[in-house]
RNA sequence: GCGGUAGUGGCGGAACGGCAGACGCGCUAGCCUCAGGAGCUAGUGGGGGUUGACCCCAUGGAGGUUCAAAUCCUCUCUACCGCACCA
């Protein structure tokens, strides 16, 4: 029995407490059964679920159910990446402890999230801000330490004097603190590293392991990566002893170098502005620059400034001098951080020469061409063409010369191939308070001592200060800052800065299979059995950072025997924005729809089939209301249809002779197979949700067709529509399915536990197809023919229609193309 | 700037290189109703036309490949995502 009337908020509070009550999504290994890890991007938990995490969840619900129907055993759980500055500035702005603003963040979104009928086992949740998680986190670290993959090196960090403290890029609004405008400067610090440049090579390499992620993913890794091959050679610096080396990728224009510049940054700028007459001015254009951001410094449309600091340096194939100039435009990290200068054949070398005077060199022409620097008005960057004024390489093939140049300089003991990397080393410390503390003790006597394991967790103190000066909060509490050396016993001091939350993110998922542990991270069987994760799920936005230190980390660990994997995430979906109104929702802009509102208004399955519904996954979703409206007309139409079959499902006919079906029959049972074929291709292939569920609109306006052309339905056939619907509708709307299977199938079983169902081949067979008739690529009419017809029937027909015999004329046919089922076209002339 | 992605009716979107616009929203008309922000039926890219025939145009723009292009290639414009301390 059902109701009348579809009455979302009741059946959903029902369902919702009987999966509960049931433990209906809760997971065991089972070895019997083959596994599926879907996995959802845990979320920040910044108090309310947004339309993003909506879809995200949505979509991760839909692959997890239709996999337990397929017959898996489907790991799906949740969690929380509960480190980070929100936390930190509530705190500073309101006084609310970080923990607690936390923590009651984390039981609202909970409580959203089940509102939303997910089918998670809640069992396996995770928090990375609680002691049994960040007590593995720092495990981790150490196991980092102990491998030599966290080390301390000096690096620069964003300043505020007036606020004393470390500001994160996102906080420095046009280079001045976001919360009292004060310019922010550039402080040296010492700081940890992980070294994830020592994997660059095999996370370039495995990229080719992951056949299920986007390819516009693997992509940007890839060039984020930036592995380049090309030249490292020196320019000596007679007057002071030095050498000053530089790596190249374009050995070829190395006759072209007129000039070198150096970052502030750099190791030799010091020995460079030492008794120099000039050191003031120098100093004051070092200061300014060393405040300027990478993108700054690496755009091609900003200026490039510089200084020549009077100190030359020797060609190394020419003899000549060459000036050392202290720039805005290299990056102090990448390669040896000194650049050579050659206006001919970079962009930016080009602009700097011109504006300060610098000589240039043509040293590589297309083929068929010869270059002027009278006619020259930008650099010849192109990769191709022949070398001149290049000594004993002139006339050379750039391609040739790139090697002979290396080969030469190797030979000569000038300089030596290189490999370099775009990707720098992972700086993990954080100067805040609301994270995992680096577990690392300095004795003065011992040095640098790693906590030991039986006293982790290093517990976060909760007497701390914000903003008072000190390089880290934790600085602030006596009782953490002092401790005990665990080697000498003497008095020692404890790391004050705590650790990137993209440290907890990069483990997460691997303690879903065994979150209760409380003597490692995981257990290596619990983790055989479920990973590596076979479907994650997540934004765009996460395509490079998030998943490569992942990549990296799973690849430490398997290197330190705990997993025996290579890749986490075997398959990769990344979903797009949701949009409202063109734009990104934002409060800024006033355009955020509350999931609580339409839950509230709606339930969980309209605004589930919506998000669904309104886009494919991977593209961006712009909002509609007036959408959700139609989504949850759909479902009330459902409803109807069921609700008005109800007496005849009653019957509990389950079967039919298909032999005894008529026109009418037959069409609704090929509409339901054609249904069943179209939603599992789109659910399991392709993820194409919005198409799956517009075929399951199709199939119930069918039914409405076939209530309107029958007076006496066939029982059987009815029964079997409507229940193969229920299955098919059950992994994106799970509570109405759920009520009404209950109501007319079966009142003992749940629609959740059945069987994904399969469709009939014959019934979606059709006798004839109507084709498109085109001469020369325009339709000109349609015929119906046999489905089976061949290629040469094809031709044969079309070329017997009356109008197209007309049409053609005296034209003379040249070509006959058929595709079967689709199209013949006539090309004549 | 660099790297990546996307542009199709009034709107969200469909379309193995093979009938452009499925499905939904919106709109129009009719039915039903005391009533409707309910339901049902039909229509709905633009232009022409003999108005259920038929013809032409149309997938950001410009070229190209092909019997055939929204789809492949080149250039271009626009929007969005990431750029290492937001997560």
């Amino acid at each position: 029995m059902i109701e009348e009337k579809y009455a979302p908020h009741a059946i959903e509070k029902k369902w919702q407490q009987y999966w509960e009550d049931h433990k209906t999504f809760k997971t065991e290994i089972d070895k019997n059964k083959p596994k599926s890890y879907v996995l959802e991007m845990f979320p920040y938990p910044s108090g309310n679920l947004h339309m993003g995490h909506v879809r995200n969840y949505s979509i991760g619900d839909v692959v997890a159910r239709f996999r337990t129907m397929k017959g898996f055993n489907v790991l799906h759980p949740m969690g929380w990446d509960s480190f980070g500055m929100p936390a930190e500035n509530a705190a500073i702005q309101h006084g609310i402890p970080p923990k607690k603003w936390t923590l009651d963040n984390i039981a609202n979104m909970r409580r959203q999230q089940k509102a939303m009928g997910l089918s998670y086992d809640w069992d396996r949740e995770v928090t990375t801000c609680k002691e049994d998680y960040y007590r593995w986190t720092q495990w981790l670290f150490e196991l980092f330490y102990k491998r030599g993959l966290a080390v301390k090196k000096r690096s620069s960090a964003n300043w505020c004097d007036t606020c004393g403290t470390v500001l994160a890029n996102e906080q420095v609004i046009d280079g001045k603190c976001w919360r009292c405008g004060h310019e922010v400067v550039k402080k040296q610090l010492d700081q940890w590293f992980f070294k994830i440049t020592d994997y660059a090579e095999e996370l370039l390499d495995d990229l080719a392991l992951l056949k299920g992620w986007p390819e516009r993913v693997k992509t940007m890794q890839r060039n984020w990566i930036g592995k380049s091959e090309g030249l490292e050679f020196s320019f000596d610096v007679p007057s002071l002893h030095e050498k000053l080396a530089v790596y190249t990728t374009r050995p070829d224009t190395i006759y072209g170098v007129t000039f070198v510049v150096v970052p502030p940054e750099h190791p030799l700028v010091e020995k460079l502005l030492k008794d120099n007459p000039k050191e003031k001015e120098l100093r004051a254009f070092c200061d300014k620059v060393r405040n300027t951001s990478d993108i700054e410094r690496t755009s091609s449309e900003s200026e490039k400034v510089g200084m020549y600091t009077g100190v030359d340096c020797i060609h190394p194939l020419t003899g000549h001098k060459v000036h050392i100039w202290i720039t805005n435009y290299v990056l102090y990290d990448y390669g040896t951080g000194a650049v050579m200068g050659v206006p001919t054949g970079d962009q930016r070398d080009w602009m700097f020469a011109t504006k300060y005077g610098i000589e240039k060199i043509i040293t590589l022409q297309p083929k068929d061409q010869v270059l002027s620097l009278d006619t020259m008005d930008h650099a010849y960057e192109d990769h191709d063409g022949v070398l001149v004024n290049s000594a004993q390489f002139t006339g050379m093939e750039m391609n040739k010369a790139m090697g002979a140049i290396i080969d030469y300089m190797e030979e000569k003991g000038l300089g030596k191939r290189k490999i370099n990397y775009r990707l720098r080393d992972w700086l993990i410390s954080r100067q805040r308070y609301w994270g995992a503390p680096i577990p690392i003790i300095y004795c003065p006597k011992c040095g640098e001592v790693l906590v030991p394991e039986d006293q982790l967790p290093v517990r976060l103190p909760e007497d701390v200060k914000f903003g008072d000066g000190s390089m880290s909060p934790l600085a602030t509490s006596e009782e953490y800052l002092h401790c005990t050396c665990p080697k000498c016993g003497g008095p020692a001091r404890r790391e004050t800065d705590t650790m990137d939350t993209f440290i907890c993110s990069s483990w997460y998922y691997l303690r879903y299979t065994d979150p209760h542990n409380e003597k490692a991270p995981f257990s290596k069987e619990a983790n055989a059995y479920w990973g590596p994760v076979d479907q994650y799920i997540g934004g765009i936005e996460h395509a490079i950072l998030h998943l490569l230190y992942s990549r990296f980390f799973l690849k430490v660990l398997r290197d330190a025997g705990l997993v025996d994997y290579d890749e986490p995430f075997t398959n990769l979906l990344t979903q797009g924005m949701v949009l409202k109104d063109g734009g990104k929702m934002s409060k800024s802009v006033g355009n955020v729809v509350s999931p609580e509102e339409i839950l509230a208004k709606y339930g969980a399955d309209t605004a589930r089939l919506f998000i669904l519904f309104a886009a494919p996954p991977e593209r961006e979703l712009e909002w509609s209301d007036q959408g959700v409206d139609g989504s949850f007309r759909f479902l009330n139409r459902v409803w109807r249809i069921v609700y008005h079959f109800e007496k005849v499902l009653a019957q509990q006919v389950t079967s039919y002779d298909t032999a005894k079906l008529d026109d009418a029959d037959k069409d609704l049972r090929r509409a339901l197979h054609a249904t069943i074929k179209k939603v599992s291709e789109d659910v399991e292939e392709r993820f194409n949700f919005n198409t799956a569920i517009s075929s399951m609109m199709e199939l119930v306006n069918a039914m409405y067709a076939y209530k309107d052309a029958k007076k006496e339905p066939n029982a059987g056939l009815i029964y079997e529509t409507v229940k193969n619907l229920l299955l098919l509708l059950a992994p994106f709307v799970p509570h109405i399915t759920e009520e009404l299977w209950h109501g007319v199938i079966n009142e003992k079983t749940s629609v959740h536990a059945q069987k994904w169902p399969a469709y009939d081949p014959a019934a979606i067979k059709v006798d004839n197809v109507e084709i498109v008739l085109q001469i020369n690529g325009k339709n000109r009419d349609r015929l119906t023919v046999p489905a089976a017809a061949t290629k040469a029937d094809l031709e044969k027909l079309a070329l017997a229609d009356e109008k197209i015999k007309k049409l053609i004329g005296t034209a003379k046919v040249l070509k006959v193309i058929c595709v079967p089922g689709r199209l013949v076209n006539i090309v004549a002339r």
